[in-house]
RNA sequence: GGGACCGUGGGGUAGUCUGGUAUCCUUCCAGCUUUGGGAGCUGGUUACUCGAGUUCAAAUCUCGGCGGUCCCA
Protein backbone atom coordinates (compact mmCIF):
# COMPACT_ATOMS: atom_id res chain seq x y z
CA UNK A 1 0.00 0.00 0.00
CA UNK A 2 1.53 3.43 -1.10
CA UNK A 3 1.08 6.14 1.46
CA UNK A 4 1.42 9.07 -0.67
CA UNK A 5 -1.76 7.49 -2.90
CA UNK A 6 -4.03 6.54 -0.14
CA UNK A 7 -3.21 8.02 3.35
CA UNK A 8 -5.97 6.05 4.80
CA UNK A 9 -5.99 2.93 3.17
CA UNK A 10 -2.55 2.77 4.09
CA UNK A 11 -3.27 4.00 7.78
CA UNK A 12 -6.02 1.50 8.61
CA UNK A 13 -4.12 -1.34 6.61
CA UNK A 14 -0.84 -0.92 8.71
CA UNK A 15 -2.87 -0.24 12.49
CA UNK A 16 -4.00 -3.52 11.67
CA UNK A 17 -0.71 -5.45 10.20
CA UNK A 18 1.11 -4.00 12.67
CA UNK A 19 -0.83 -5.11 15.88
CA UNK A 20 -1.57 -1.52 16.50
CA UNK A 21 -5.45 -1.87 17.53
CA UNK A 22 -7.93 -3.50 16.46
CA UNK A 23 -10.65 -1.86 15.15
CA UNK A 24 -13.50 -4.45 14.22
CA UNK A 25 -14.83 -4.24 17.61
CA UNK A 26 -18.60 -4.03 16.76
CA UNK A 27 -19.61 -0.57 18.28
CA UNK A 28 -19.05 2.03 16.17
CA UNK A 29 -16.63 4.32 17.11
CA UNK A 30 -14.60 1.72 19.86
CA UNK A 31 -11.55 -0.30 19.56
CA UNK A 32 -9.25 -2.78 21.30
CA UNK A 33 -5.74 -1.03 21.95
CA UNK A 34 -3.59 -4.14 21.14
CA UNK A 35 0.08 -5.08 22.72
CA UNK A 36 2.18 -2.90 20.00
CA UNK A 37 0.19 0.06 20.19
CA UNK A 38 -0.84 -0.36 24.04
CA UNK A 39 3.12 -0.22 24.64
CA UNK A 40 3.55 2.83 23.09
CA UNK A 41 0.78 4.84 24.75
CA UNK A 42 1.85 3.57 28.35
CA UNK A 43 5.39 4.75 27.15
CA UNK A 44 3.94 8.24 26.52
CA UNK A 45 1.23 8.04 29.36
CA UNK A 46 4.68 7.48 31.54
CA UNK A 47 6.93 9.89 30.32
CA UNK A 48 3.87 12.74 30.48
CA UNK A 49 2.74 11.65 34.20
CA UNK A 50 6.44 11.61 35.42
CA UNK A 51 6.70 15.40 34.41
CA UNK A 52 3.87 16.23 35.43
CA UNK A 53 4.25 14.29 39.04
CA UNK A 54 7.45 16.76 39.63
CA UNK A 55 5.56 19.67 38.34
CA UNK A 56 3.19 19.54 41.49
CA UNK A 57 0.55 17.78 40.05
CA UNK A 58 -1.02 14.50 42.28
CA UNK A 59 -2.16 11.52 40.43
CA UNK A 60 -6.08 11.12 40.90
CA UNK A 61 -8.69 8.82 39.11
CA UNK A 62 -12.17 9.62 39.56
CA UNK A 63 -14.96 7.65 38.23
CA UNK A 64 -16.53 7.04 35.11
CA UNK A 65 -20.03 7.90 35.95
CA UNK A 66 -20.64 11.89 36.65
CA UNK A 67 -24.49 12.53 37.76
CA UNK A 68 -26.74 15.00 35.77
CA UNK A 69 -26.84 17.42 38.54
CA UNK A 70 -22.97 17.96 38.35
CA UNK A 71 -22.39 17.18 34.56
CA UNK A 72 -24.79 20.34 34.25
CA UNK A 73 -23.88 23.27 36.55
CA UNK A 74 -21.75 25.19 34.39
CA UNK A 75 -24.27 26.25 31.74
CA UNK A 76 -22.10 26.78 28.80
CA UNK A 77 -20.16 23.41 29.13
CA UNK A 78 -23.22 21.40 29.26
CA UNK A 79 -24.47 23.38 26.48
CA UNK A 80 -21.16 22.33 24.09
CA UNK A 81 -21.52 18.59 25.35
CA UNK A 82 -25.26 17.73 25.75
CA UNK A 83 -25.98 16.08 22.18
CA UNK A 84 -22.79 13.98 22.60
CA UNK A 85 -23.12 12.53 26.15
CA UNK A 86 -23.97 8.89 26.44
CA UNK A 87 -26.09 8.31 29.50
CA UNK A 88 -26.90 5.00 32.49
CA UNK A 89 -30.30 5.45 32.77
CA UNK A 90 -30.91 2.15 34.17
CA UNK A 91 -29.40 -0.28 36.84
CA UNK A 92 -31.07 -3.91 35.73
CA UNK A 93 -34.67 -3.33 35.01
CA UNK A 94 -34.95 -0.15 37.02
CA UNK A 95 -35.13 3.05 36.10
CA UNK A 96 -32.22 5.34 38.10
CA UNK A 97 -33.81 8.63 39.47
CA UNK A 98 -30.59 10.12 38.88
CA UNK A 99 -29.10 9.52 35.47
CA UNK A 100 -25.74 9.38 35.25
CA UNK A 101 -23.31 10.00 32.20
CA UNK A 102 -20.32 8.59 30.85
CA UNK A 103 -17.53 11.46 31.38
CA UNK A 104 -17.30 13.23 28.19
CA UNK A 105 -14.52 15.25 30.60
CA UNK A 106 -14.03 15.52 33.92
CA UNK A 107 -14.08 19.34 35.03
CA UNK A 108 -17.24 18.98 36.48
CA UNK A 109 -16.91 15.75 38.89
CA UNK A 110 -13.10 17.35 39.50
CA UNK A 111 -14.54 20.91 40.73
CA UNK A 112 -16.84 19.30 42.61
CA UNK A 113 -14.51 17.62 45.00
CA UNK A 114 -11.99 20.77 44.64
CA UNK A 115 -14.28 22.66 46.37
CA UNK A 116 -14.34 20.10 49.23
CA UNK A 117 -10.43 20.22 49.16
CA UNK A 118 -9.30 23.71 48.54
CA UNK A 119 -10.09 26.04 51.73
CA UNK A 120 -7.02 28.52 51.62
CA UNK A 121 -4.51 30.20 49.32
CA UNK A 122 -2.41 28.07 51.19
CA UNK A 123 -3.59 25.34 49.10
CA UNK A 124 -3.39 26.96 46.11
CA UNK A 125 -2.03 26.70 42.88
CA UNK A 126 -4.27 23.09 43.31
CA UNK A 127 -3.24 20.57 40.66
CA UNK A 128 -4.19 16.69 39.82
CA UNK A 129 -4.05 15.21 36.41
CA UNK A 130 -5.63 11.22 35.65
CA UNK A 131 -4.84 9.00 32.63
CA UNK A 132 -8.54 7.57 31.58
CA UNK A 133 -11.07 6.73 29.77
CA UNK A 134 -13.59 9.46 28.12
CA UNK A 135 -16.44 9.28 26.45
CA UNK A 136 -17.69 11.09 23.53
CA UNK A 137 -21.32 10.57 21.10
CA UNK A 138 -19.32 11.35 18.20
CA UNK A 139 -21.74 12.55 15.42
CA UNK A 140 -18.96 13.03 12.76
CA UNK A 141 -17.21 9.97 10.78
CA UNK A 142 -15.10 8.15 13.35
CA UNK A 143 -11.90 7.21 12.62
CA UNK A 144 -9.41 4.84 14.53
CA UNK A 145 -7.64 6.38 17.16
CA UNK A 146 -8.34 10.01 15.42
CA UNK A 147 -11.93 10.29 16.60
CA UNK A 148 -13.76 7.63 18.23
CA UNK A 149 -16.48 8.09 20.83
CA UNK A 150 -14.35 6.55 23.74
CA UNK A 151 -10.49 7.46 24.14
CA UNK A 152 -7.67 7.94 26.09
CA UNK A 153 -6.14 11.25 27.30
CA UNK A 154 -4.70 12.68 30.42
CA UNK A 155 -6.30 15.51 31.76
CA UNK A 156 -5.02 17.78 34.37
CA UNK A 157 -6.50 20.74 36.19
CA UNK A 158 -5.51 23.12 38.37
CA UNK A 159 -7.22 26.02 40.44
CA UNK A 160 -5.24 29.04 41.09
CA UNK A 161 -5.40 32.37 43.13
CA UNK A 162 -5.66 34.76 40.57
CA UNK A 163 -5.30 34.95 35.97
CA UNK A 164 -1.21 35.54 36.43
CA UNK A 165 -0.87 32.41 38.21
CA UNK A 166 -3.23 30.70 36.00
CA UNK A 167 -1.12 31.94 32.91
CA UNK A 168 2.19 31.20 33.86
CA UNK A 169 1.11 27.37 34.60
CA UNK A 170 -0.16 27.13 31.15
CA UNK A 171 3.08 28.20 29.74
CA UNK A 172 4.73 25.37 32.01
CA UNK A 173 2.04 22.82 30.63
CA UNK A 174 2.82 24.12 26.98
CA UNK A 175 6.85 23.46 27.98
CA UNK A 176 5.47 20.02 29.42
CA UNK A 177 3.73 19.15 26.51
CA UNK A 178 6.49 20.43 24.01
CA UNK A 179 8.43 17.98 25.66
CA UNK A 180 6.23 15.09 24.81
CA UNK A 181 5.29 15.98 21.68
CA UNK A 182 8.32 17.06 20.01
CA UNK A 183 10.78 15.72 22.27
CA UNK A 184 9.61 12.22 22.93
CA UNK A 185 7.62 11.74 19.92
CA UNK A 186 9.24 13.94 16.96
CA UNK A 187 6.05 15.40 16.03
CA UNK A 188 5.83 19.11 14.80
CA UNK A 189 3.46 21.53 16.47
CA UNK A 190 1.88 24.69 16.05
CA UNK A 191 0.74 26.10 19.21
CA UNK A 192 -2.92 28.18 18.42
CA UNK A 193 -5.05 30.42 20.29
CA UNK A 194 -8.80 29.01 18.62
CA UNK A 195 -11.34 31.28 18.08
CA UNK A 196 -13.78 32.36 20.26
CA UNK A 197 -16.14 30.20 18.44
CA UNK A 198 -14.47 27.10 18.81
CA UNK A 199 -13.09 27.62 22.04
CA UNK A 200 -13.75 24.55 24.97
CA UNK A 201 -17.14 25.11 26.09
CA UNK A 202 -16.93 27.16 29.27
CA UNK A 203 -13.26 28.39 28.63
CA UNK A 204 -11.90 31.90 28.00
CA UNK A 205 -9.11 30.82 26.39
CA UNK A 206 -8.39 27.55 24.34
CA UNK A 207 -4.27 26.95 23.00
CA UNK A 208 -3.93 24.11 20.82
CA UNK A 209 -1.19 21.78 19.93
CA UNK A 210 -2.05 21.23 16.30
CA UNK A 211 0.51 19.48 13.51
CA UNK A 212 0.09 18.60 9.95
CA UNK A 213 -0.65 14.39 8.88
CA UNK A 214 0.72 13.80 5.23
CA UNK A 215 -2.81 14.69 3.56
CA UNK A 216 -2.58 18.29 4.32
CA UNK A 217 -5.04 18.32 6.81
CA UNK A 218 -4.37 19.34 10.47
CA UNK A 219 -5.09 17.23 13.68
CA UNK A 220 -5.46 18.71 17.11
CA UNK A 221 -3.26 16.40 19.64
CA UNK A 222 -3.35 18.41 22.82
CA UNK A 223 -5.65 21.64 24.30
CA UNK A 224 -4.60 24.13 27.11
CA UNK A 225 -8.12 25.99 28.45
CA UNK A 226 -7.85 28.98 31.06
CA UNK A 227 -11.21 28.66 32.47
CA UNK A 228 -11.24 31.70 34.14
CA UNK A 229 -13.58 31.96 37.10
CA UNK A 230 -16.77 30.43 35.05
CA UNK A 231 -16.59 27.11 36.80
CA UNK A 232 -15.37 28.05 40.23
CA UNK A 233 -18.75 30.37 40.16
CA UNK A 234 -20.77 27.32 38.95
CA UNK A 235 -19.48 25.00 41.63
CA UNK A 236 -18.78 27.52 44.21
CA UNK A 237 -15.09 26.93 44.21
CA UNK A 238 -13.82 29.53 46.79
CA UNK A 239 -10.65 29.76 48.75
CA UNK A 240 -9.79 32.31 52.01
CA UNK A 241 -7.21 34.90 50.49
CA UNK A 242 -4.77 36.37 52.77
CA UNK A 243 -7.07 39.20 54.21
CA UNK A 244 -9.57 36.32 55.21
CA UNK A 245 -12.28 36.92 52.37
CA UNK A 246 -13.25 34.26 50.59
CA UNK A 247 -12.86 34.44 46.70
CA UNK A 248 -13.48 32.41 43.60
CA UNK A 249 -10.30 30.15 42.32
CA UNK A 250 -9.40 30.62 38.99
CA UNK A 251 -8.95 27.36 37.39
CA UNK A 252 -7.41 25.51 33.98
CA UNK A 253 -7.79 22.58 32.34
CA UNK A 254 -5.21 20.66 29.97
CA UNK A 255 -5.21 17.13 27.84
CA UNK A 256 -3.41 15.36 25.17
CA UNK A 257 -4.96 12.30 23.53
CA UNK A 258 -2.63 9.23 23.63
CA UNK A 259 -4.66 8.06 20.42
CA UNK A 260 -4.34 11.01 18.17
CA UNK A 261 -0.81 11.22 19.30
CA UNK A 262 -0.03 7.95 18.48
CA UNK A 263 -1.88 8.46 14.90
CA UNK A 264 0.38 11.31 14.07
CA UNK A 265 3.22 9.34 15.23
CA UNK A 266 2.22 6.51 12.64
CA UNK A 267 1.31 8.87 9.60
CA UNK A 268 4.19 11.43 10.08
CA UNK A 269 6.83 9.03 10.58
CA UNK A 270 5.83 6.27 8.58
CA UNK A 271 6.38 5.40 4.80
CA UNK A 272 5.63 2.31 2.39
CA UNK A 273 7.10 -0.36 4.06
CA UNK A 274 5.20 0.12 7.52
CA UNK A 275 5.82 2.23 11.00
CA UNK A 276 9.19 4.00 11.65
CA UNK A 277 8.96 4.71 15.37
CA UNK A 278 10.99 6.69 17.95
CA UNK A 279 13.40 4.57 19.75
CA UNK A 280 12.04 5.61 23.09
CA UNK A 281 8.50 4.46 22.66
CA UNK A 282 9.17 1.77 20.15
CA UNK A 283 8.01 -1.65 22.29
CA UNK A 284 11.20 -2.94 20.76
CA UNK A 285 14.18 -1.23 20.30
CA UNK A 286 16.36 -3.39 18.33
CA UNK A 287 16.04 -7.02 16.69
CA UNK A 288 18.15 -9.45 16.53
CA UNK A 289 18.45 -11.45 13.69
CA UNK A 290 20.10 -14.59 13.37
CA UNK A 291 21.05 -15.80 9.96
CA UNK A 292 21.70 -20.06 10.14
CA UNK A 293 23.00 -21.36 7.13
CA UNK A 294 23.56 -25.06 8.34
CA UNK A 295 22.93 -26.97 11.34
CA UNK A 296 26.02 -27.14 12.77
CA UNK A 297 26.55 -23.40 12.64
CA UNK A 298 23.22 -22.88 14.76
CA UNK A 299 24.05 -22.97 18.67
CA UNK A 300 26.81 -21.04 17.99
CA UNK A 301 24.99 -18.42 16.05
CA UNK A 302 22.13 -18.60 18.77
CA UNK A 303 24.06 -18.27 21.72
CA UNK A 304 26.11 -15.30 20.01
CA UNK A 305 22.56 -13.40 19.74
CA UNK A 306 21.58 -14.79 22.91
CA UNK A 307 24.69 -12.72 24.17
CA UNK A 308 24.35 -9.87 22.51
CA UNK A 309 20.64 -9.99 23.74
CA UNK A 310 21.91 -9.78 27.08
CA UNK A 311 24.42 -7.07 26.69
CA UNK A 312 21.97 -5.00 25.37
CA UNK A 313 19.28 -5.80 27.86
CA UNK A 314 21.84 -5.19 31.01
CA UNK A 315 22.53 -1.48 29.55
CA UNK A 316 18.28 -1.37 30.33
CA UNK A 317 17.10 -1.39 25.91
CA UNK A 318 14.43 -3.61 24.62
CA UNK A 319 15.58 -6.10 22.46
CA UNK A 320 14.10 -9.34 21.04
CA UNK A 321 16.07 -12.34 19.24
CA UNK A 322 14.08 -13.26 16.58
CA UNK A 323 14.23 -17.50 16.74
CA UNK A 324 11.94 -17.97 14.77
CA UNK A 325 11.59 -20.47 11.86
CA UNK A 326 10.86 -17.78 8.81
CA UNK A 327 13.83 -17.20 6.62
CA UNK A 328 15.41 -13.78 7.51
CA UNK A 329 14.39 -11.95 4.52
CA UNK A 330 11.19 -12.38 5.73
CA UNK A 331 12.05 -11.34 9.37
CA UNK A 332 13.51 -8.23 7.66
CA UNK A 333 10.10 -7.04 6.07
CA UNK A 334 8.32 -7.82 9.10
CA UNK A 335 10.39 -6.22 11.63
CA UNK A 336 10.72 -3.15 9.26
CA UNK A 337 7.11 -3.09 9.41
CA UNK A 338 6.68 -2.83 12.76
CA UNK A 339 9.08 -0.08 13.14
CA UNK A 340 11.61 -0.91 15.01
CA UNK A 341 14.60 1.54 15.08
CA UNK A 342 17.29 -0.90 14.67
CA UNK A 343 17.90 -4.54 13.41
CA UNK A 344 20.89 -6.09 14.26
CA UNK A 345 21.62 -9.22 11.97
CA UNK A 346 24.10 -12.41 13.40
CA UNK A 347 25.41 -14.42 10.62
CA UNK A 348 28.83 -16.82 10.05
CA UNK A 349 30.04 -14.25 8.60
CA UNK A 350 29.69 -11.86 11.89
CA UNK A 351 30.20 -14.55 13.93
CA UNK A 352 34.01 -15.84 12.69
CA UNK A 353 34.77 -12.10 12.74
CA UNK A 354 33.56 -10.28 15.88
CA UNK A 355 31.67 -8.78 13.96
CA UNK A 356 27.76 -7.45 13.56
CA UNK A 357 25.83 -6.14 11.13
CA UNK A 358 23.40 -2.96 12.14
CA UNK A 359 20.61 -1.79 9.84
CA UNK A 360 18.99 1.40 10.91
CA UNK A 361 15.00 1.38 10.07
CA UNK A 362 15.00 5.24 9.08
CA UNK A 363 17.25 5.34 6.75
CA UNK A 364 18.02 1.77 5.82
CA UNK A 365 21.83 2.44 6.09
CA UNK A 366 23.85 -0.70 6.88
CA UNK A 367 27.16 -1.76 8.22
CA UNK A 368 29.25 -4.07 9.38
CA UNK A 369 30.89 -3.01 12.67
CA UNK A 370 32.79 -4.80 15.47
CA UNK A 371 30.54 -6.10 18.08
CA UNK A 372 32.63 -3.88 20.86
CA UNK A 373 32.31 -0.61 18.95
CA UNK A 374 27.94 -0.55 19.15
CA UNK A 375 26.80 2.09 20.60
CA UNK A 376 23.04 1.88 20.94
CA UNK A 377 22.31 4.96 22.71
CA UNK A 378 23.75 7.08 19.94
CA UNK A 379 22.27 5.58 17.34
CA UNK A 380 19.46 6.13 19.01
CA UNK A 381 19.72 9.77 19.33
CA UNK A 382 21.09 10.00 15.60
CA UNK A 383 17.55 8.03 14.55
CA UNK A 384 15.55 10.42 16.67
CA UNK A 385 17.37 13.52 15.60
CA UNK A 386 16.91 12.38 11.80
CA UNK A 387 13.08 11.35 12.26
CA UNK A 388 12.28 14.81 14.18
CA UNK A 389 14.21 16.59 11.14
CA UNK A 390 12.57 14.94 8.25
CA UNK A 391 8.87 15.75 9.92
CA UNK A 392 9.96 19.31 10.83
CA UNK A 393 10.95 19.94 7.16
CA UNK A 394 7.58 18.10 5.97
CA UNK A 395 5.75 20.42 8.62
CA UNK A 396 7.51 23.92 7.38
CA UNK A 397 6.91 22.82 3.61
CA UNK A 398 3.17 22.86 5.05
CA UNK A 399 2.93 26.93 5.37
CA UNK A 400 1.50 29.05 2.37
CA UNK A 401 1.24 32.83 3.16
CA UNK A 402 -2.17 33.48 1.22
CA UNK A 403 -3.70 36.72 -0.14
CA UNK A 404 -7.08 36.12 -1.58
CA UNK A 405 -10.14 33.52 -1.27
CA UNK A 406 -9.28 31.89 -4.60
CA UNK A 407 -5.72 30.93 -3.10
CA UNK A 408 -7.01 29.74 -0.03
CA UNK A 409 -9.61 27.69 -2.29
CA UNK A 410 -6.72 26.83 -4.19
CA UNK A 411 -4.71 25.62 -0.83
CA UNK A 412 -7.45 24.05 1.42
CA UNK A 413 -6.65 20.54 2.18
CA UNK A 414 -3.10 20.94 1.65
CA UNK A 415 -1.36 22.37 5.18
CA UNK A 416 -1.75 25.50 6.82
CA UNK A 417 -2.40 28.95 5.50
CA UNK A 418 -1.98 32.16 6.95
CA UNK A 419 -4.03 34.61 5.88
CA UNK A 420 -5.33 38.30 7.19
CA UNK A 421 -8.39 38.58 9.00
CA UNK A 422 -10.29 41.66 10.32
CA UNK A 423 -11.95 40.09 13.48
CA UNK A 424 -15.29 40.36 11.56
CA UNK A 425 -17.36 37.23 12.28
CA UNK A 426 -18.76 37.76 8.91
CA UNK A 427 -15.73 37.55 7.03
CA UNK A 428 -14.70 34.27 8.98
CA UNK A 429 -17.63 32.76 7.77
CA UNK A 430 -16.08 33.11 4.37
CA UNK A 431 -12.86 32.14 5.32
CA UNK A 432 -14.47 29.04 7.03
CA UNK A 433 -16.23 27.82 3.70
CA UNK A 434 -12.41 26.79 3.19
CA UNK A 435 -10.66 25.88 5.85
CA UNK A 436 -11.17 26.09 9.37
CA UNK A 437 -9.39 29.23 11.53
CA UNK A 438 -7.12 27.58 14.05
CA UNK A 439 -5.80 30.39 15.38
CA UNK A 440 -6.22 34.55 16.09
CA UNK A 441 -3.26 35.32 17.96
CA UNK A 442 -1.08 36.25 14.60
CA UNK A 443 0.83 39.79 13.79
CA UNK A 444 -0.67 42.93 11.88
CA UNK A 445 -2.37 41.93 8.31
CA UNK A 446 -5.23 43.17 6.02
CA UNK A 447 -8.48 40.77 5.96
CA UNK A 448 -8.59 38.49 2.93
CA UNK A 449 -12.31 39.09 2.61
CA UNK A 450 -12.89 42.70 3.47
CA UNK A 451 -9.07 44.25 3.23
CA UNK A 452 -9.87 46.24 6.38
CA UNK A 453 -7.10 46.20 9.08
CA UNK A 454 -6.89 42.70 10.78
CA UNK A 455 -4.38 39.81 11.95
CA UNK A 456 -2.59 37.13 10.91
CA UNK A 457 -4.51 34.20 11.22
CA UNK A 458 -4.07 30.06 10.54
CA UNK A 459 -6.42 28.07 9.13
CA UNK A 460 -6.58 24.56 7.42
CA UNK A 461 -8.66 21.63 6.56
CA UNK A 462 -8.89 19.81 10.26
CA UNK A 463 -9.54 16.03 11.09
C1' G B 1 -25.72 18.63 9.20
C1' G B 2 -26.19 16.72 3.74
C1' G B 3 -24.90 12.99 0.12
C1' A B 4 -22.64 8.59 -2.16
C1' C B 5 -20.82 3.83 -1.73
C1' C B 6 -19.80 -0.77 0.83
C1' G B 7 -20.45 -5.41 4.20
C1' U B 8 -18.53 -12.96 1.27
C1' G B 9 -13.22 -17.78 5.69
C1' G B 10 -8.33 -14.12 10.20
C1' G B 11 -6.97 -10.22 5.96
C1' G B 12 -7.82 -8.95 0.64
C1' U B 13 -11.23 -10.48 -3.20
C1' A B 14 -14.56 -13.01 -7.64
C1' G B 15 -19.59 -14.00 -7.88
C1' U B 16 -24.77 -9.75 -7.08
C1' C B 17 -26.93 -6.39 -12.73
C1' U B 18 -29.50 -11.59 -15.14
C1' G B 19 -31.87 -15.77 -7.96
C1' G B 20 -30.07 -22.34 -8.11
C1' U B 21 -22.83 -25.20 -7.96
C1' A B 22 -19.24 -19.79 -3.52
C1' U B 23 -13.51 -18.02 -7.01
C1' C B 24 -8.59 -16.73 -6.39
C1' C B 25 -4.48 -14.64 -3.33
C1' U B 26 -2.79 -14.37 1.56
C1' U B 27 -2.90 -15.95 6.63
C1' C B 28 -3.40 -20.15 9.91
C1' C B 29 -2.52 -25.74 11.21
C1' A B 30 0.37 -30.56 10.05
C1' G B 31 4.46 -32.82 7.50
C1' C B 32 8.76 -32.67 4.37
C1' U B 33 12.28 -29.12 3.16
C1' U B 34 14.81 -24.43 3.57
C1' U B 35 17.51 -19.88 5.97
C1' G B 36 22.82 -13.05 4.31
C1' G B 37 16.01 -9.36 1.55
C1' G B 38 9.08 -11.78 1.38
C1' A B 39 11.40 -20.14 -0.36
C1' G B 40 9.04 -24.59 -2.28
C1' C B 41 5.91 -29.05 -2.25
C1' U B 42 1.76 -31.99 -0.15
C1' G B 43 -2.43 -32.15 2.88
C1' G B 44 -5.95 -29.55 6.07
C1' U B 45 -9.25 -25.79 8.98
C1' U B 46 -12.23 -21.55 8.20
C1' A B 47 -17.06 -17.27 5.07
C1' C B 48 -22.03 -14.99 2.30
C1' U B 49 -23.28 -8.59 8.68
C1' C B 50 -28.23 -9.29 11.29
C1' G B 51 -33.70 -9.32 11.00
C1' A B 52 -38.12 -9.28 8.16
C1' G B 53 -40.28 -9.82 3.25
C1' U B 54 -40.76 -11.82 -2.03
C1' U B 55 -39.81 -16.89 -4.07
C1' C B 56 -40.11 -23.83 -5.17
C1' A B 57 -35.26 -21.58 -4.18
C1' A B 58 -31.80 -15.52 -1.71
C1' A B 59 -24.70 -13.96 -1.01
C1' U B 60 -27.70 -12.18 -5.24
C1' C B 61 -34.18 -8.82 -5.29
C1' U B 62 -37.09 -5.35 -1.45
C1' C B 63 -37.39 -2.95 3.43
C1' G B 64 -35.21 -2.12 8.19
C1' G B 65 -31.23 -2.50 11.94
C1' C B 66 -26.03 -2.76 13.02
C1' G B 67 -21.15 -1.76 11.25
C1' G B 68 -17.62 0.52 7.84
C1' U B 69 -15.46 3.90 3.95
C1' C B 70 -15.40 8.31 1.10
C1' C B 71 -17.11 13.21 -0.44
C1' C B 72 -19.46 17.96 0.64
C1' A B 73 -20.85 21.68 4.61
Amino acid sequence: MIKEEDLSGWYHELLEKADVVDSRYPVKGMLIYKGWGLSMIKRMQQYLEDMLDLNGHQPVLFPVLIPEDILGKETKHIAGFEEEVFWVTHAGGNELERKLSLRPTSETPIYEMFKLWIRSHSDLPFKVHQSCAVYRYETKHTRPLIRGREFLWNEGHSAHVDDDDVKSHMEKIKEIYLRLVNELLCIPFVVNNRPEWDRFPGAAETCAFDTIMPDGRTLQVATVHNLGQNFSRAFGLTFENEEGEHELAYTASYGPSFGRLLASVICIHGDDVGLILPPKIAPVQVVVIPIVFKESHREGILSYARDIEKKMRDNGFRVKVDDSDERPGAKYFYWEMKGVPLRVEVGPRDLKQGNITVVRRDTGEKKQIALDELDVESMFEEITLSIRERAEKRFRDGFHTIGNLDEIKEHAGNGIVRVGWCGNKDCANSIEEYVDILSVNGGKRLCVVCGSEGVEVLAAKTY
